[in-house]
DNA sequence: TTGTATGCGTTATCAT
DNA sequence: ATGATAACGCATACAA
């Protein structure tokens, strides 16, 4: 890698000090470098290619000009345009992105945030997994980071995410909307709060439309995996003696999946089951009959966070009080619900 | 954030010197540490959570153990995957991964380039946009890198890729094994080296067939956005006199459109058409006629990309002449092609 | 307007 | 077995 270029050397070449050029380099305030100096120094720079060693910088300031985004899965749909989003803005005022995956593995999560910091690392993103004495910890420290999701018991913290609660009141009313009153839910994993918003949401929807909640008609899977997510709900959601009309599934994935069951049972997709997913994957409106479902705008979700983090960290005397950005998602409605009553909404 | 704990700190509280802490440390060979001040050392750090500063060990060492993936967009199935497994592998050699979008923007990869280099990342994949001369200005300072296509005249250059011809050839085959033998091609954009390749592998394969190459049936579409990827030559294509039976499409996105387009014509798929695309992208499988493609393992192209990668950081040394993974892709036959006469394959 | 000296936190070289 | 000192590359307080 030959001998990287210093300042020394810069200045040895040009019978200069180094102060003088780091002067004239940087435009220091109050240092009044001749104009004929400074332009040597920029040309020199200029010709050799130097670049400032940023190692040293760091050093001395403390700053490093990175932040880093921890999250369980960045090869995933969610992730994709959240980080390309992060990665955008973070650039735009001159900061670069670690990617760290958790894996879902609490212990690595504190491991890496650990070796994040040491790193000089300036702010994280995470998408948190364990217990609270890790994001205690750094709020401590004050040292900047947001969640991706509220920390129940610890509403100081920031964070940007969905409102599933209205994604799955969303899903649940166009349902309604579709003309269904006998409404199921294909569950998602009860640890996850979205999960549990999800639901939520759609009971709400419920009881505003008057209507009850048929705890039979609420099933959960025991099997997420994409491939066969939900399957054996959906059997079971098929074997209802009092079958439904309309089901608003957890995700896309469990709703293609209700959709083939369905399909293969000689069902027919809306005449005799309304379907809504959620996630509006790009699969979806490819499916042989479009899956309405719930959109989430990630891309903003992470504009949000990297608006947030940049404040904390090049203002970390300002305490605003607690931010927190919730993003509403967006109904998408399609062939799987019939046709579209109220087409501009 | 508190005031970070130093060595000078940690060996005043132990009082030593920081050097002593420092080797009982870092067990530094050749210096005998008695077992009891390595053992108060070990116990101070312990206690007070000590982590050395990395970015004084960077200035000194001018190892930052982060490399950096640049790449065209990081929101797209294809680098989802290959991200992952770069994270995956260089983590567990302690290294840390920084993500850089160049968005297509020559300019940005030369600039991103130059500052991650400047900021210490030891070394770069790169999904390479513009002329040779960056890539040879990083190669002659010896700048550890590793491609994600071969440079065409700089043979030297360590690559990891796709055998796109063979991807064409193998899709094409599949065509013919489907018993098609009037195949046309929707090619993708001419400026794109692994279009070209794929093409070459059509014609590859229509020449070892002994087959004719119908020019009037290789079409380039003037547009690739997803949703309305091809139209224009999809239009073209159905409206030649002289209709094909068998489509390879440049990617699944196209396929999925050439689908839609043909069955609102009333054509058939697969008895009036087969269709083959690429990339084997998750809503393929899910298409009402589930679409056949080549997959391509772009989890195996990171592990590959991260394991030259490291090996040129780690043994900057060793010049094992260069060194190019190339990945065959995989054909996965689906209903667009109708049933799998060698359903082993 | 420019140069000298010092420090950032760590490690390596040389002494003791 | 441990300590003093210098060095990594840069920026800044202070001196000239």
């Amino acid at each position: 890698m030959g001998t990287p270029l210093t300042i020394a050397e810069l200045a040895r070449r040009l019978g200069l000090s180094t102060c003088t050029v780091s002067r004239a380099m940087n435009n220091t305030p109050n240092s009044r470098i001749s104009a004929a100096t400074r332009n040597r120094v920029l040309a020199e720079i200029e010709a050799s290619g130097y670049r400032p060693n940023l190692s040293a910088q760091a050093l001395i300031s403390g700053k490093t000009h990175v932040v880093a985004v921890m999250i369980i899965d960045s090869n995933n749909p969610f992730s994709g345009g959240f980080i390309h989003a992060m990665e955008e803005a973070t650039q735009k005022c001159g900061y670069h992105v670690l990617l760290c995956n958790t894996r879902g593995e609490i212990e690595r999560e504190r491991n890496e945030a650990s070796m994040l910091r040491q790193r000089g690392v300036e702010g994280l993103v995470i998408e948190h997994l364990g217990p609270a004495d890790l994001l205690l910890e750094l709020a401590k420290d004050n040292y900047p980071f947001v969640l991706l999701a509220p920390y129940p018991g610890a509403p100081e913290l920031d964070y940007v995410t969905f409102d599933d609660i209205e994604g799955g009141r969303l899903a649940t009313q166009a349902l309604l909307q579709a003309g269904r009153k006998r409404l199921a839910h294909l569950a998602g994993p009860a640890h996850l709060p979205c999960a549990r918003n999800r639901r939520a949401g759609y009971e709400l929807a419920l009881r505003e439309a008057g209507l009850a909640v048929n705890p039979d008609w609420i099933i959960a899977s025991q099997d997420y995996d994409h491939d066969t997510a939900g399957l054996d709900a959906i059997q079971r959601l098929l074997d209802l003696p009092d079958r439904p009309d309309g089901v608003f599934c957890f995700d896309d994935f469990i709703a293609a999946n209700l959709y083939e069951a369905a399909t293969s049972r000689g069902l027919k997709v809306p005449e005799d089951l309304a379907l809504i997913g959620y996630n509006d994957q790009s699969f979806s409106r490819r499916l042989a009959v479009p899956l309405a479902s719930i959109n989430l705008d990630t891309k903003r979700l992470g504009t949000e966070a990297a608006a947030i983090l940049l404040r904390k960290i090049e203002h970390p005397e300002a305490r605003p009080g607690p931010q927190a950005v919730t993003i509403t998602p967006s109904l998408v409605w399609r062939a799987s619900l019939g046709q579209n009553p109220t087409p501009n909404s």
